[in-house]
DNA sequence: AGTTGGCACTCCAGTCGGACGAGTGCCAGC
DNA sequence: GCTGGCACTCGTCCGACTGGAGTGCCAACT
C-alpha cells in the first residue's frame, strides 16, 4: 500500500475533484497531471484504491470521488499547507489591527477567514473559564441600584445590574469596590468565584446585606456558562455555491443556528495543532456531508477558545488549514498584546 | 373597482397562494374557500384583477400569482393582524424577562422573533446617537494604560484602550472621572462628545495631556457610527424551505451578511407602525424576490433601533406583522424597565 | 511483474414525443 | 350579472431512445 504512484493518485482525484466537483474518471486524470503513464495503468489503480477504500464509485461507469478515508489520507499525509500569500497576510494583519476591543477583533476575525476559505468561518469568543479578572467596577445608578461590570483578562467585558434592598452610601460603595477587587483581581475566575463568596463573612455588619447581593449576582456571572457558548459566524453565503441543498446546505444551516452544536464541532482543539475532521468523523451524522477545520486560539498554551471553518467534505483543506491557522495566529497575537 | 367580491377573491389567492406555494386555479379557491359563486364567475373577476395588475399568470393555462402590487393591496386593505396566542404571548414574556443585559435582550429577541414567524429575523442593536451617556468609567490596567467604560443608558457597553505618554496618579485619576462624568452624564451622546472635547481647557496644566488623550478616545467611540450597523441576525435555516434558490435564497443570505444593506433594508420604520416592504418596493434589485416587515423599538416614541423579518414576498403578512409588533413591544418595554 | 492498447459493456444524462390534466377564455342561456 | 359548457393551451409526467464517458478485463509487450 506504500505505492507511490497510487498515492499520487488518490492526491490527484482529491485536488481534482474538489476543483471540479465531478466525480473524475482516468483519462481526464492524466490528462490534467502529468502522471506519465496511460489511464489503464491508472484505472489499476483507480480499482486497488477503491477496494482499500479511499475512492468510490457513484455507479458503474462513473468517475471516482474520494470517500472520507480518502480525504482522511490526503491531509494526513499528502496535504502540503499552501503558504499565505503577501497579500493576505498583509490583509489579515491590517484588518486585525484597526481592531478596536475584542467585539471588533472577533467579528472582523471571523468575516476575514470567510473571505479568506470562502467557507462558512466560525469563531468562539474567549471563554470565561481561562480568563483572569483584571477589574471589577460598581457603578451606582440609582441610590439602590448598581451596575458590575466585570473586566476579563480577554478583553470581555461582562455587564448586570443588582438592585439592593437598601440605599448605599457613596464611602460604603467605594470600601465595597477596594474589596471585590481585592478579592478577584488578577485571580483566574473560578478562584475569583470562590473568594468573593467569602467576602460577606469580613465585612461590617451593616454591609453584609449589599456585600452579600453584589457578589451574588458576580459570583453567577463569573460561573455563567451560558456565556461561554458565544460564537461569531460569518460567510453563510458561501453555502450557496453547494451542490447539493438537501443533505449538505440546510443541516448545516441548521447546526449554524445552534451555537452549542457548533461549539462541539468546533471542538477542544489543541492550541497549536489544526484538526481537521472529516464527514462522519464528527459527532452528528446529519452532518456527514461536512469537514470541520478548526484550531484553538490564546496566548501561548493558554486555549482561550477555538475558530475554524465548516464546509463540504469536498474542500480545499490545504488552504483552509494555512488561513485557518494563519488567523488563529493572529488573533491569539492581537489578544496577547491588549494583555500585556 | 370597489367590488367586494373582487377584492375577496384577491384575499383567497394571497392566501392560498402563500399556504400552497402554487398558483391558485378558479376551482380550488371555490372549494377552499365558502366563496358562494361559481369557477366561471371567479375567473371573470381573476381576468379583471389581472387586467389592473394584482394578480398574474406565469403561462396560458397556469393558476393565478399575486403580484406585488397585489401583495400590497392585500397588506393594506386585506390584512388583519393575526393576534398573537396566549402561548406565544407567554412565551415572549418568560423568556425576555430573563434576560440579563443588552446582549442578551436582542439575541434573545432575534432568536424570538425568527422561531415566532418562521423567517429570517433581524435586530438591530440600540444606535448610540439616540442614547444618552449613564457613566464613564476609567480603569487603570497599567500607570500608562486605561481601559475607559462608557456606559450608555440602553444598556450598551462600549469599551476602549487609551495609552497616556506619562503615568498619572490615582488621586488625579479620580479627578478626571468626576470630571469627565460631570461633563457627560445624562447627556445625549452628541452634545457629551461636544462638552468632553472642551474639557481640556478647564483642567490644570498637568492634566492637560492625560484628559486629551481620554477624551479624544471616547469622542471617538461617542461618534463611531460603525458601531450603530451592529444587527443580530437569527433563522437563516428558515430559508431552507424557500422553493427558489437562486432567485431568492442566495441574493438574501449575501445581503445578510452586509449589516449596512440589512439596516437599509430594515429601513427607519416609525416606532409605532409596522412598515411592508414587498419585492421590488425595496432599495435592492437584487432582493425583488423578499420582502420585509420591520418595525421600530424603542421606549415612547425614542426610536432606538429597528427589528423585523425578511422573507419571500409570498409571505404571512398578517402573521409576521403581528408578530413584529408584539417583539417590538416587548423589547421597548424591557428597554425602559432597565433604564429608570 | 508491471504496463499498455483494445474492446465490450454499463449506465447516466439529455432529448423527443405523446398522453394527461389543470386551468383558462369565451359564449350562449338564464 | 351569474352560470354551465366547451374548445383550447400548456406544463408536467412517462417511457423510449441515444450518445458518451468511464469502466473492467484481457492479451500483448517491455
Amino acid at each position: 500500500m506504500v505505492d507511490d504512484r497510487k498515492l499520487d493518485v488518490l492526491r490527484a482525484i482529491v485536488e481534482d475533484y474538489v476543483a471540479t466537483e465531478e466525480p473524475v474518471g482516468s483519462k481526464a486524470l492524466v490528462e490534467r497531471h502529468g502522471l506519465g503513464v496511460s489511464p489503464a495503468t491508472v484505472r489499476n489503480d483507480m480499482a486497488a484504491l477503491e477496494d482499500e477504500g479511499y475512492i468510490h464509485q457513484p455507479h458503474t461507469s462513473a468517475g471516482r470521488v474520494p470517500t472520507d478515508k480518502g480525504y482522511r489520507l490526503f491531509v494526513d499525509k499528502l496535504a502540503t499547507l499552501k503558504p499565505m500569500t503577501v497579500a493576505e497576510r498583509r490583509a489579515i494583519a491590517t484588518l486585525l489591527d484597526g481592531a478596536v476591543d475584542l467585539d471588533d477583533v472577533v467579528q472582523k476575525s471571523v468575516r476575514l477567514l470567510s473571505q479568506l476559505t470562502r467557507q462558512v468561518a466560525i469563531v468562539q469568543y474567549p471563554t470565561l473559564s481561562r480568563s483572569t479578572v483584571r477589574h471589577v467596577e460598581l457603578v451606582p445608578l440609582t441610590p439602590t441600584r448598581l451596575m458590575l461590570i466585570l473586566i476579563l483578562s480577554t478583553g470581555r467585558v461582562e455587564q448586570r445590574l443588582v438592585e439592593l434592598d437598601e440605599a448605599i452610601g457613596d464611602a460604603d460603595l467605594a470600601e465595597l469596590r477596594v474589596a471585590v477587587n481585592q478579592a478577584s483581581a488578577g485571580v483566574q475566575i473560578a478562584a475569583a468565584a470562590a473568594a468573593l463568596c467569602a467576602l460577606p463573612d469580613d465585612v461590617r455588619p451593616e454591609q453584609v446585606e449589599s456585600t452579600r447581593a453584589v457578589v451574588g449576582v458576580l459570583a453567577e456571572a463569573m460561573s455563567d456558562h451560558r456565556s461561554d457558548e458565544r460564537v461569531a459566524v460569518s460567510g453563510t453565503a458561501n453555502l450557496a455555491r453547494y451542490g447539493d441543498f438537501d443533505t449538505a446546505v440546510r443541516p448545516l444551516l441548521e447546526a449554524l443556528e445552534e451555537h452549542v452544536v457548533l461549539l462541539k464541532l468546533l471542538g477542544e482543539s489543541g492550541a497549536d495543532a489544526v484538526t481537521v475532521r472529516i464527514g462522519h468523523e464528527g459527532p452528528y451524522t446529519e452532518l456527514a456531508a461536512t469537514s470541520v477545520v478548526a484550531t484553538g486560539y490564546g496566548p501561548l498554551d493558554a486555549h482561550l477558545g477555538s475558530l475554524g471553518v465548516v464546509g463540504p467534505t469536498r474542500m480545499d483543506y490545504p488552504g483552509s488549514m494555512a488561513a485557518v491557522r494563519a488567523v488563529a495566529r493572529y488573533v491569539s497575537r492581537i489578544l496577547d498584546e491588549g494583555n500585556q
